[in-house]
DNA sequence: CACCAGGCAAGTA
DNA sequence: TACTTGCATGGT
C-alpha cells in the first residue's frame, strides 16, 4: 500500500465536506422507521419514499405491530409510490416476521449484536442486499459499516481510484480498512457521495466541473 | 411523450 | 462465478 492510496480517502473527505459542507441527511427518527425507509428506498429516490412514510403514518402504520396486522396486500398499496410495491411489501413483511419469530419483535436486542453477526443475518434475510444491510447497520444500529452505493462504485471506478470490475464488498473493504471506525464518520462520508452523485456524476462520462476537479489521478488498488 | 432514478432475487449457462 | 431479467413509481 503506498502513500497516496493511504491518503486519497481522508483527503477527499475533507475537500467533500470543505466544498458540500455537512449532510446528515437520512430521513428517520427511529430504528424502526430506518428499517422501514432502507427497504422503500432501494432503487428509488427518497422524494417518493417520503410519500409513502407519510401514508403509513396517516393511517397509524408507522408501527411494528400495525405492520403485523396489516395484509400484505393492503400494505402495498400504502407504499405505492416508492415503486416496486409488492416486492417491498413482501420484504417488510419478511423483515418483521424474521424478528418476530426469532428475537421475539425485539428490534433493539436484534440491532445490538456484534456488528459482523448482525450482517451477516441481515443478508440472510428476504430483500435485504449489502447496501440495505449496511444502511440498517449503519443508521439504525449506529455501528460503524461502511454504506456503499451506486454513486460510490461509479465515482471511484470513473476516477479511476479502484479497478473498473470493482463490486461491492471489496469497495466497502477500501472504505473500512482505510478509515477509522467512526459511526459519525461514515454517515457523513456516505451523505457526501450521494450529494455528489445527485449533483454531477451520473450519466456522465466524466465529472468535468464536478466539486472536485482538478483531481490528480490516483493509480488503482 | 421519452426518459430517468439506481437494489434485490431468481433464473440461466 | 457472472451475467440477465423482472419489478414500478413520480418527476423532468
Amino acid at each position: 500500500m503506498n502513500h497516496s492510496r493511504r491518503a486519497l480517502l481522508p483527503t477527499l473527505y475533507d475537500r467533500l465536506f470543505q466544498t458540500l459542507g455537512p449532510q446528515t441527511w437520512w430521513p428517520a427518527d427511529t430504528p424502526f422507521e430506518v428499517v422501514v425507509g432502507a427497504i422503500l428506498t432501494q432503487n428509488t429516490a427518497w422524494r417518493n419514499v417520503r410519500i409513502s412514510i407519510s401514508l403509513l403514518r396517516e393511517n397509524g402504520l408507522l408501527s411494528q405491530g400495525a405492520l403485523r396486522a396489516i395484509p400484505e396486500g393492503e400494505l402495498a398499496l400504502l407504499i405505492r409510490s416508492s415503486g416496486y410495491f409488492n416486492q417491498k411489501a413482501r420484504r417488510l413483511k419478511a423483515f418483521f416476521g424474521h424478528l418476530d419469530r426469532h428475537w421475539q419483535g425485539d428490534l433493539n436486542r436484534f440491532l445490538s449484536q456484534d456488528m459482523d453477526r448482525l450482517r451477516i443475518e441481515l443478508l440472510g434475510m428476504h430483500g435485504i442486499g449489502p447496501e440495505t444491510a449496511d444502511s440498517i447497520i449503519l443508521y439504525a444500529a449506529e455501528k460503524p459499516s461502511f454504506v456503499v452505493d451506486a454513486y460510490t462504485l461509479r465515482i471511484f471506478s470513473r476516477h479511476g481510484w479502484v479497478p473498473g470490475k470493482t463490486r461491492y464488498e471489496a469497495l466497502r473493504r477500501f472504505f473500512m480498512e482505510a478509515l477509522p471506525a467512526d459511526v459519525p464518520l461514515f454517515k457523513e462520508y456516505h451523505g457526501l457521495l450521494v450529494r455528489l452523485g445527485h449533483l454531477h456524476c451520473r450519466k456522465k462520462p466524466h465529472c468535468s466541473g464536478c466539486p472536485l476537479e482538478p483531481w490528480p489521478v490516483t493509480p488503482n488498488v
